[in-house]
DNA sequence: CGTCATATTGCAACCGGTTGCAATATGGAC
DNA sequence: GTCCATATTGCAACCGGTTGCAATATGACG
């Protein structure tokens, strides 16, 4: 059925090992004898096993692709952006979805069966242990989104989530509210604990200013919602900073529903930027964050670690930026 | 660095074979022996190598999932879908992104090369010939989401959109609407044909009714924003059938920016029911698209090739239904 | 035309497993 | 304890490639 490197040597009166060479840049092999095995390839409708010759070489080209987030709209953008850049240097992303399961270990052994050549963990929820599992295996892993460290164990490529929930902070104070309050993700995403603090933290120089948390079950337009339903029942603060954009719009929908007007009674600051954020209906007030860049950096990231396994680690960080749509009071 | 078969046998003082076969589920190994090897290889955390195995059995596990579908947000929860339902049956998903690619030829040599035991394709636009040169290519194959035909070539499962076509048509006659039209995406994708086909045909008993088409250049918000501006420079019709939700949210946000509302001036009918549809802020009346149903049947069938290659083709359709909001007059 | 450095080639072993087959072990019946 | 059917085991070949090494071919030069 499927056509072998013997039968194109046969069949090109050569060696099994020209065949080969012919098929390997840079080998050894004269225009002669290539072009003989090339006629005899395209004759028989032959191409190599990957497989097979990632077994003396080592080397799959198969990269695992871990993520957690298939809920959130914009991480379908993360994923085409990171299937583009992979495949434009001839990697190819096994995908790995980790719904239902965070356990490391059966990820590792998973992929490490399948001899991935590297791992990028896509995902702002998931905790540095869970890349750590993969490093410890001997695997090149980059945490994509992840949980910025100064001192990071692995690679971690994203932004400040810290430093978001200060500047997030720093947004609604400019503009007068006095009365705030974080609706954050799950309590166990490393984003919404990271976006928590510094939004806490650079309140505490603002005792004049009221805070409160909470949290939604998921990143979700229904988690959003409900959470902001709950808080409806009491007096809602006067402004909120929501861990995420479909957060927001979950938040926004359900302040509509009960007769209040955003921003007229209630503002709202999302995070991300998603594009349904800029769609004209929506019009969210987010803080940026720069995807495209994140993706690229955390490609060259692993594809540096694949040539050097003993890469020190490294945290890259990228800055966010304020979106002014109309989800906020304008600034005095 | 990785533990083989080979220091497992050494380790446990039997034969090579032995370690295998203690590891193949069915094969004949004592009570004895599997302990002894099991012991071994958690000493030595010892995992087979899939691929190395693959080449004597033939079967890697892995499916290639294809899809040039990166852009509409569907897709991220039929993404969802086909990763935990593959890896629900120990299969492995080898995503292919076609965003830039439509020729089917470097796909089928791609996937060769990585042996996957079968293919699905994932896409509402590709023509049938994009999954038949799989199946040329002897590599089992299912086209979910794709064209129905009546005499198929190859295995495609999903709805029929000549009759969603048909469906839109009477949905908006019933409410009384007497000028149409129909806002597709691009041209070339096949259920943008056929929806536009169905509609076409249905109206066909109306010579009273006027209708138009137009077509977005994408399945994409911006893209069935710009149409709709276009639209409305000239006289835009009382309602709009458009080929995807997507769209229709991006012709409601240039039509809230004209000044007209909806359903006040224009009607908007939706296809696929995307969550977004559902959220209050937007509220999209659209035909439903039964995802999970499409996605399980398409796994099931697939598996099924992969036992039974020269299996019959067989399209499976499911249908749709109407979700009634409120970018519609209500029925009379 | 002979010499020698360099380029090509094929042999054979190997990558990490699986499997048909023959050899050996086991256990039940007598 | 012997005999025989059945269960378990190891040997060796094989899956589809790659690669070190030694053998051979090539070509420049004198």
């Amino acid at each position: 059925m499927v056509v072998t490197l013997k039968e194109v040597a046969e069949r090109a009166g050569v060696s099994r090992s020209a065949v080969s060479r012919a098929f390997t840049p840079g080998a050894s092999v004269s225009d002669k004898t290539r072009r003989k095995v090339e006629k005899a390839a395209r004759d028989l409708g032959y191409s190599p096993n990957a497989l097979a010759s990632s077994l003396t070489t080592g080397r799959t080209r198969m990269i695992g692709l871990v993520s957690n987030n298939f809920h959130n709209p914009i991480f379908l953008s993360i994923f085409d952006q990171f299937t583009r850049g992979l495949q434009a240097r001839g990697l190819r992303p096994l995908l790995v979805n980790l719904t239902d399961e965070v356990e490391p270990a059966i990820s590792v052994r998973m992929l490490r069966q399948y001899s991935v050549d590297a791992v990028m963990v896509a995902s702002s929820t998931l905790p540095p242990e869970f890349s750590q599992a993969f490093r410890d295996a001997g695997v090149p892993v980059v945490n994509a989104f992840g949980r910025y460290s100064s001192a990071p164990d692995v690679h971690v490529v994203g932004i400040d989530n810290v430093e978001c929930g200060r500047m997030a902070a720093r947004t609604l104070i400019a503009r007068g509210y006095v009365d705030l309050a974080f609706l954050g993700g799950p309590e166990a995403a490393t984003s919404t604990q990271d976006r928590q603090a510094g939004f806490l933290s650079e309140l505490a120089a603002h005792p004049d200013v009221r805070v409160t948390c909470s949290h939604a079950r998921a990143y979700s337009f229904e988690a959003g919602r409900e959470q902001m339903q709950q808080l409806l029942k009491d007096r809602p603060a006067q402004a909120y900073f929501c861990g995420d954009d479909v957060l927001s719009i979950g938040a926004i929908s359900a302040i509509s529903d009960a007769g209040l007007s955003v921003p007229g009674d209630i503002g709202i600051l999302g995070l991300n930027d998603m594009e349904v954020a800029g769609w004209e209906n929506i019009a969210l007030t987010t803080i940026r964050q720069p995807i495209r860049e994140i993706v690229n950096s955390s490609i060259e990231l692993m594809v540096a670690t694949m040539d050097d396994p003993d890469r020190y680690p490294e945290a890259r960080l990228f800055p966010c930026s304020i979106v002014e749509r109309k989800t906020l009071r304008p600034l005095p």
